[in-house]
DNA sequence: TTGAAAGCGCTACCAT
DNA sequence: ATGGTAGCGCTTTCAA
């Protein structure tokens, strides 16, 4: 069933047809309410999503562009909280939702790009050229926890938040203090960093932790050194195991370890429990996030709180409303529960 | 950057352009690395995907239908479990994924379902509109946890793994039982069922539950009316919190709860604890799904455990190959752990 | 191996 | 208030 169909049916032009649907205002209302009645008893549902886009340029389509493959993102608590929040606010709005991976490879030959109205992008994506592709559609653009120039982003305050949290550690620990970093180098390893190859601050959230952490340590006549960070790819549990025994291996072991996401907190406490560790006795643990597991587990995780879906709520908003937003930076706050 | 522009810039037809993008048979080799390299500098990503659509009807896009609202499903483990298998597999295959609520005001007056190219209907949608249009497009469809005739589906054995749960709970307890149901009737409001009132059997897994959980009963010589049956409509924390208060404040107080979702049993365990019962010794509590939480809480949740990232792996893999498979049904089973 | 041209389903302009 | 029609960007047949 297409318009034309409908129009040669009902003996009147497609124009009609399609105005019916999109500009009551320019038929009577009594012939387009039979045209709906009749569209319905056709089957025909509205216009073709597809043709009408190719025309109009619109689909109501919002993507959310994430940082890496999909299916990360429904394994890691904050990227799903986002998405929720992201979600309520589309739903309102009876916005569709298209994910789409940030890595190149994905992206056979085909610009996928031009089939959403406006864009989420939900972290730097893992190859910028993608990127690229997607700011020159010229559509509106909210960036989530990173900058572009000329856009609109959304960020929380990862250097304060971090802070905090290191300020709370070295002021209770006399010892030795390692960081489990997140995706903080290229590296698809886990491992001890080599600062030389960093990301830059201004696109990585895990730099600006990292900057905190370092700076708070020099408040504390401490040094955050290359031989006491560790980098890991994703925030797995499987990641933040290796990282944890390989830091808990130090001698003399550490008394305190920074985690930058709370799913590594969560790993390096079953470590340290596994080691016949205790928390926070021995070793001080704490995350990042505050994702319901922090609160839930026992013992409690130390954490710092970011608004993760207030972040998607209002990423979504932006996203919508361009004009009557400028960008933000949200605030967090240390949570002091029972492993530090 | 359009095709038609590449084509006039390196002076050559459009079909040409077009071939070089995807029949490579169809010029030779070096005429297509030079148009690719060209196209590489000029910002020409590929062809546009909502035209390529409209030409092809095909854009690489998989629609999951979800049952509600968008929203709903971010907030569910199972549900965000189940989009992890299913993006898991839409990754490899370079596939995106486009999610649709199931509700019927949420098309206004555009047909979306034009956009897809396949669809995983995730639970009978809310409006059974939605599906019937979805149907008409003749694209491949897989149903997940429900059936439509002609098309395949994929289930659990939710009668099976509720007849253990309920078999176990009225083998260990000589008191009251109650049944902490999930969208058993089409009411918003959380109370006693009517069961008149009770969706059908084919749709609804939650009423394969309950009559599990009846015949279990009935084989053990004890009725589970509809005094004792509470219906909630969400799988949530607030939900399950105002059913459990409701069913605990019974008199005699119940012994044992069969809760059909996990999300449940944890509201309910922590009312019971509220109300200074200890579980399992007072009141047993018994969930289903088997999410992470279940084996992370203290005390941890005797559930029936379903296969959620497996069914969202083989929903996807069936909806791009449907030739390759039948529709099926995944075991489910009995995890006793502390609270029942 | 390459090109010309029709047409996918629709909307927006301009006529009437 | 309604209709005629060009053209959005692309693919595909057919002809050269």
């Amino acid at each position: 069933m297409t318009l034309k169909a409908v129009a040669r049916e009902l003996n009147v032009s497609t124009a009609t047809i399609s105005n019916a649907f999109n500009r009551p205002d320019q038929l009577s209302a009594s012939l387009r309410d039979h045209i709906l009645l009749e569209c319905k008893r056709l089957g025909y549902h509205g216009p073709n999503a597809a043709a009408r886009s190719l025309r109009t340029g619109a689909t109501g389509i919002v993507g959310v562009m994430l940082a890496e493959r999909l299916s990360y993102n429904f394994r890691d608590s904050c990227a799903t909280e986002f998405l929720q929040g992201v979600s309520e606010v589309l739903d309102d709005a009876r916005a569709n939702l298209l994910l789409m991976p940030g890595r190149d490879e994905f992206y056979h030959e085909q610009s996928m790009e031009s089939i959403p109205d406006r864009y989420i992008v939900y972290g730097p994506p893992r190859d910028l050229s993608v990127l690229n592709r997607l700011v020159r559609q010229h559509k509106p653009v909210v960036t989530v926890d990173f900058t572009l120039e000329n856009h609109l982003s959304l960020n929380v305050d990862n250097y304060g938040g971090a802070r905090k949290a290191a300020d709370h550690v070295f002021s209770q620990t006399r010892g030795d203090v390692v960081v489990i970093g997140l995706r903080l180098t290229k590296s698809d390893d886990v491992g001890r960093i080599d600062s030389s190859e960093l990301f830059d601050a201004s696109m990585s959230i895990s730099r600006q932790r990292l900057e905190a952490y370092r700076d708070s340590a020099l408040a504390h006549n401490y040094t955050l050194g290359d031989d006491r960070v560790w980098n890991t790819h994703e925030s797995t549990w499987a990641d933040g195991v290796k990282a944890a025994r390989e830091a808990l291996a130090m001698n003399p072991r550490p008394t305190a370890m920074l985690c930058m996401s709370d799913q590594l907190a969560l790993a390096a406490l079953s470590v340290a429990r596994d080691m016949g560790l205790s928390v926070p006795e021995d070793v001080r643990i704490v995350g990042f996030d505050d994702i319901p597991e922090a609160r839930q587990m026992h013992p409690t995780i130390t954490t710092v709180y970011q608004p993760s879906i207030e972040k998607g709520r209002l990423a979504a908003m932006m996203v919508l409303n361009p004009e009557r937003y400028e960008s933000r930076v949200l605030p967090t706050h240390l949570q002091v529960r029972e492993t530090g």
